[in-house]
RNA sequence: GGCCUCGUCGUCUAGUGGUUAGGACAAGGGGCUUUCAAUCCCUAAACACGGGUUCGAUUCCCGUCGAGGCCA
């Protein structure tokens, strides 16, 4: 029985396929499922199809289908049929196939296979209250089933309202599972079912069917919660006569609260995630890995890698809850991955939405790559910034980065001509008022000594850390009285934080940041004066 | 309600008829450090429960419980 599935197929082809509405955004669940789907297609040189399942006119929009596309190529996952791509057995729309399905249905329609049923909604909502009310399986009665010819064509030719339901055979249906093994169900339980609102309009159940044969699927691999469609879609492809395809059943991602994952459970579309700057190999890697492991413990796969790796027979049967936390360990790692090119690339875009910089010349900076002789200039001030000094400032925030968004808040005092922030955020430990002064004082004789091509971080380094270290010497000598501070650290260094701390927040305004001599060279030295003058003016 | 699926640290998971039940994220503690990160070290943390089978079950079988999905 199991070789004849694959009669319609070349020996070995794998063809496996994702079939999205275009009701909404694409979201995590639909892209895991394209995924594994695209993995294990790969994984042995099989085709991977996009179909879209449009049938639904109402809610389905091009926009959406627009979306599918566009977040499938950013996450590297490619199809080699669909939508617009080889025709063979296209079209790849649903709405484009009305005819193939017509077909289908006329041929279940002659056979008595399937027949007209006219029962009004309100009849069937009844039926099954009663059904349910005495513990029983709310069916369909089959009132219809029995219908002569000439009785149909009556009605048909009154124009009843009707919809065409499958003659469900009173039998066990039972399926191999390649997660799951064998999985059993009674048809008797099922009740005939509603495949299509009349010929050209089909049912989930059976275009599904007549798609997965027509585009010679293989493999069928989708989401849990499609189990229970599978007796259905058997039943009717054995009536239409069609070879079965394997079935793989992927457990379900899960909210926190271990429900299916839902717009309940906030952040769902695929471009929510990207907004907020998670890198696709980021969620490749994550989406990978719930429900599957290659079983080392090795946790870093890039998509290429996974395929080498793929084999269904390692997925998990439990669902998965998706953690944000993880997400966000492995975008960091990630990020600290990139070359500052790329990552300066990719934060850009998001300093000039934020506001904080913008392209001098060419509006259309944002399509990358990015040109070395690309302009830019702070929004405030209309000052020129170098792409070099964006550089500077993407490279020392490089590794405290967790996602690309986050680029500019963390390094918005670049760009700023003003910086808020509380006098007392100045304050290191317990020191005075007039020792931040005093620090301030010393920070601005010591640097202004620096000539201007001097600044860079290696002699700010030089030259500020002795001061640092004599700074802390005298603080060990308290000049107020000691209980008003704590006790200076231990270790051979003295404690820095003396001078140090208030310079980094006169630069800053921040509690923090990356280390002050970087940003002091980034900053230039006569704003790091200005900045160090404005910090004292704060302070009376 | 019926049917179906699932059940190892908080989370993702490895694993086996005999293991100190392993890893990662998160959490807690510590080192480094001017802060935050990064990084390094350490700690705590799990086989849902009850019966079998067995010399021995987390592992095999049955049941219970729990969770979820689908149907409408």
């Amino acid at each position: 029985m199991e070789n004849q599935n694959f009669k319609f197929i070349k020996p070995g082809e794998i063809r496996t396929r994702i079939a999205p509405s275009p009701t909404g955004f694409f979201h995590i669940g639909v892209s895991r499922t394209a995924l594994f789907n695209y993995l294990f297609a790969k994984k042995h040189q099989g085709v991977f199809i996009l179909r879209i399942e449009d049938t639904d006119v109402e809610r389905c929009k091009p926009e959406y289908e627009k979306d599918i596309m566009e977040n499938l190529k950013w996450l590297g996952i490619e199809w080699d049929e669909g939508p617009d791509i080889g025709g063979q057995y296209g079209p790849y729309r649903q709405s484009q196939r009305e005819e193939i399905y017509q077909r289908y249905l006329e041929k279940l329609l002659n056979t008595e296979k399937a027949y007209y049923c006219f029962c009004s909604e309100e009849e069937l909502e009844a039926q099954k209250q009663y059904l349910m009310s005495i513990g029983e399986p709310p069916r369909y009665s089959g009132k219809c089933a029995q219908l002569s010819k000439k009785e149909i064509k009556k009605y048909l030719a009154e124009g009843k309202k009707s919809v065409i339901r499958f003659r469900v055979p009173a039998k066990k249906v039972e399926f191999d599972d390649l997660i799951r093994e064998k999985i059993e169900f009674d048809a008797n339980l099922i009740g005939d079912i509603v495949i299509a609102r009349d010929l050209s309009i089909p049912l989930y159940n059976f275009a599904c069917v007549v798609d997965d044969f027509e585009m010679r699927v293989s493999h069928v691999i989708r989401g849990e919660e499609h189990i229970s469609n599978t007796p259905k879609q058997i039943l009717i492809q054995e009536a239409l006569n069609l070879p079965r395809p394997k079935y793989a059943h992927l457990p379900l991602i899960l909210g926190p609260d271990r429900s299916k994952l839902s717009k309940r459970h906030g952040a769902v579309s695929m471009n929510q995630y990207r907004k907020t700057g998670y890198l696709p190999e980021t969620l490749i890697n994550l989406m990978a890995f719930l429900g599957w492991n290659p079983g080392g413990e090795r946790e870093i796969y890039s998509l290429a890698s996974l395929v080498r790796e793929f084999s269904i027979e390692r997925c998990q049967k439990g669902g998965a809850v998706f953690n944000i936390k993880r997400l966000d360990f492995l975008n960091g790692f990630y990020i600290r991955q990139k070359s500052i090119d790329k990552l300066t690339e990719l934060c850009l875009p998001y300093l000039i939405t934020s506001g904080l910089i913008e392209a001098k010349s060419n509006p259309e900076i944002l399509k990358l790559p990015l040109e070395e002789k690309a302009q830019f200039k702070i929004r405030e001030s209309g000052e020129e910034i170098s792409l070099e000094t964006l550089k500077k400032i993407v490279s020392i925030y490089q590794e405290r980065l967790k996602k690309l968004s986050e680029i500019s808040q963390l390094t918005d005092f670049f760009f700023k001509e003003k910086l808020e922030y509380d006098k007392d955020l100045l304050r290191w430990r317990e020191i005075t008022d007039k020792e931040i002064k005093h620090s301030l004082d010393k920070l601005r004789k010591v640097l202004s000594k620096i000539r201007a091509d001097e600044f860079n971080k290696e002699n700010l380094e030089k030259i500020l850390l002795p001061e640092a270290e004599k700074l802390a010497k005298e603080m060990k000598k308290p000049i107020g009285p000691p209980a008003a501070r704590l006790p200076a650290r231990q270790g051979e260094a003295g404690d820095r934080g003396y001078l140090l701390w208030p310079l980094r927040v006169a630069l800053t305004g921040k509690q923090a940041s990356a280390g002050p001599f970087e940003i002091a060279e980034i900053l230039g030295k006569e704003k790091v004066l200005k900045r160090i003058k404005k910090a004292k003016e704060l302070i009376k």
